[in-house]
DNA sequence: CGGCTGGTTGACGAGCGTCAACGAGCGTGG
DNA sequence: CCACGCTCGTTGACGCTCGTCAACCAGCCG
């Protein structure tokens, strides 16, 4: 199961990549991303593959092409706390550091794009402008943290639901048409991710979906396919 | 209250600095500390003074070079969370964004020595050095984030309070003799600030500490100073 | 068909929040 | 000097929210 992230490896035609003008990729000029280009290699994990276990040596980086990841920690008796969603484009690995300090999961199929580790380091000493968005990268991870701790710690079962809808919400929004009211979307976590996530039970979590079906606030369609008619209603829920 | 961080302003003789060697200070060659020293001003605000408000510009940026900072999110209707705490020497403020989204205040007595945010930014433009050191921290601080988001979601009343009192005795620790197996150190935090760290009330904290005391794994002098004679069995009641 | 995974629902109870009373320390003002 | 008000912390009684345990259903695969 490990290790996945090297499989299916095949020559990255990078002039076709999706992920070209988006991510680390972007801000490469034409001489590096030739040199980068030339050390990485596309690769697909099936939802529910780990890609990087705690306490395991850090080789390689990666972008997310496509898909969502999933940094998990866990306590020793087994409670496990999802501390960060990855989605494209973003960059993927903790630099200045020999060791993860945390769990990387597939949550939905993924395509990666992977560099070896010295490689990508090399080419952040030589260009600000890539450490830079790295840098900033690392600045927005740490906001959604915090903004995660409110949520963990002074939010009620329901109003985390309504705030984790939102930000899905949010996240198939920017992809669609804007300014919308409405949403419609699938989610990329089970109801056990859905828990983790949250800091609750998946018990609490269906017990709150079926709270918010029955008040119309949303429609759920196989377990999956959530429709949102009313973003407002939604959005009173979610506290903040 | 606001602005704290700029009354008392005095010149800074920064060669008898105690944050010279440290902090950002430490990786600026000598021109460049010439030049950010020339603008600096050294402050001190009292314990509850409140150095920045969520929404508010950000004009100055600042290190701690001595006391604590914390960091404070609010909902709507009055909750709230410490979603940081910062020692000295850490630097304070949020690069590539002219607005905060967090509350800083002082948690003690604070001395800070405050830069103008153009003077930082034109420097981590020109010093690599800089920059890496400051996305050092960021990782950092991320890290820390991440694994008060275990504990939000994940850890009960008293493994909290556990897992915070082991945080603030390797805080202690390291500036005091290594490797020991008991603590002893003043709590930087009142009842309510450590409830608003830990997602907690006041009460709930106040009767797990006598808790941990009835069973004589701390003392308790003055409400404030924390005697841990066995940090082991401090510990093994964090969780983890 | 049976087993398995993922999700829902119900009954029950523990943990922690809420509300309230109370004590200690401390500065203020008479 | 004591009375007082205030803040901070502790303790108790009570109840709600959410976790625990269990049964059950739907879909899927062998």
């Amino acid at each position: 199961m490990r290790r996945d992230i090297q499989k299916d490896a095949v020559p990255v035609l990078c002039a076709s990549c999706e992920g070209r003008n988006k991510g680390i990729c972007s801000t490469l000029d034409c001489e590096q991303f030739v040199e980068l280009a030339r050390t990485s290699r596309k690769s697909a994990a099936a939802s529910g593959a780990a890609l990087l276990g705690e306490a395991e040596r850090i080789d390689r980086y990666a972008t997310i092409l496509s898909g969502v990841v999933k940094l998990t920690k866990t306590l020793s008796d087994g409670r496990q706390q999802i501390v960060g969603l990855q989605f494209a484009p973003d960059f993927l690995g903790r630099p200045y550091r020999s060791e993860s300090t945390l769990n990387a999961e597939a949550a939905t199929e993924v395509v990666l794009c992977s560099f070896p580790k010295d490689a990508v380091e090399r080419m952040m000493q030589e260009s600000p402008e890539l450490e830079r968005q790295l840098y900033r990268q690392a600045l927005d991870e740490l906001d959604e943290a915090r903004e995660w701790m409110v949520m963990l710690g002074r939010k009620t079962a329901s109003e985390k639901i309504a705030s984790l809808l939102v930000m899905f919400a949010r996240h198939a929004a920017s992809s669609d048409t804007t300014g919308r009211n409405s949403a419609r979307f699938d989610l990329p976590l089970s109801r056990a991710d859905i828990a983790d996530f949250l800091g609750l039970t998946i018990e609490t979590v269906s017990r709150q979906l079926t709270r918010l079906r029955n008040d119309k606030i949303i429609c759920i369609e196989n377990n999956r396919l959530i429709i949102v008619p009313d973003l407002r209603r939604l959005n009173a829920r979610a506290g903040n």
